[in-house]
DNA sequence: ATGACGATTTACT
DNA sequence: GTAAATCGTCATA
């Protein structure tokens, strides 16, 4: 009943793979073999070479960005702010280095544990059942995704991987968050989010399934 | 070798 | 609203 997503589905432009991934399941086996998991509500594309946002910008090629070049289906986790891990979808064709931000989840499975480990670091507040995966580092620290998962395979791997999932009703599109130093490609709406869904990032008030307000909506 | 800077999150005024 | 936290990475020298 839980299929996989296949490499073919990531074999496109950035756009596209950041729409397809709405919906979909991260899954992830830590090495104590409980299962974590989250259904997809937040994604943002990385356009590669032309695109100044991007950390591949202009061909930049890096021990740290080396899997955005890796075949589509690959991990790209990056370490930033001297205290965050991001995860991405690499996508396009080998070589073109391309690939979707994952954003937010809504939690699924292991909900205990994702808290336990948000709780892992001081933290005044205790995180609250919403914020546990609504961000890219939070997602990260709850799911235990850190650089040893870095150019590990989404579609075959065996800690971590992609399932196929309903698509959102709704599919909303926004600039990209946190990229304003990239001048106009900072504007360009790549940015996807499921309509209403709580879990996706931003101020948001935690307010009921109204479209609290983020970008227009598409589909 | 060095300095500036993050594809962020949290806390505080 | 603004600012602090915190360190790997990268461009420059």
């Amino acid at each position: 009943m839980t299929s996989r997503l296949s490499r073919r589905d990531l074999e496109t432009d950035a756009e596209s793979a950041a729409r397809k991934l709405l919906g979909a399941r991260l899954v992830r086996i830590l090495e104590s073999g409980e299962r974590l998991s989250g259904r997809i509500v937040e994604t943002e594309a990385y356009l590669g070479v032309e695109d100044r946002a991007a950390h591949t910008y202009a061909g930049r090629r890096t021990a740290r960005n080396e899997s955005m070049y890796a075949r589509a289906g690959t991990a790209y986790v990056y370490f930033t702010y001297g205290m965050h891990h991001c995860v991405n979808a690499v996508c396009g064709r080998e070589g073109e280095p391309i690939a979707v931000l994952i954003r937010a989840l809504e939690p699924e499975e292991g909900i205990d544990t994702m808290r336990a480990h948000r709780s892992r670091r001081v933290r005044k507040r205790p995180p609250t059942h919403r914020d546990l995966c609504r961000g890219p580092g939070r997602l990260c620290e709850a799911m235990e995704i850190d650089r040893r998962l870095d150019g590990h395979d989404l579609i075959g791997g065996g800690a971590i991987w992609l399932e196929r999932g309903a698509s959102p009703e709704r599919i909303a599109r926004s600039p990209r968050i946190g990229v304003a130093s990239a001048g106009e490609w900072a504007l360009r709406p790549l940015r996807f989010t499921e309509e209403g869904s709580p879990f996706v990032s931003g101020p948001g008030s935690a307010r009921g399934a109204g479209s609290s307000g983020t970008g227009r909506s598409d589909r």
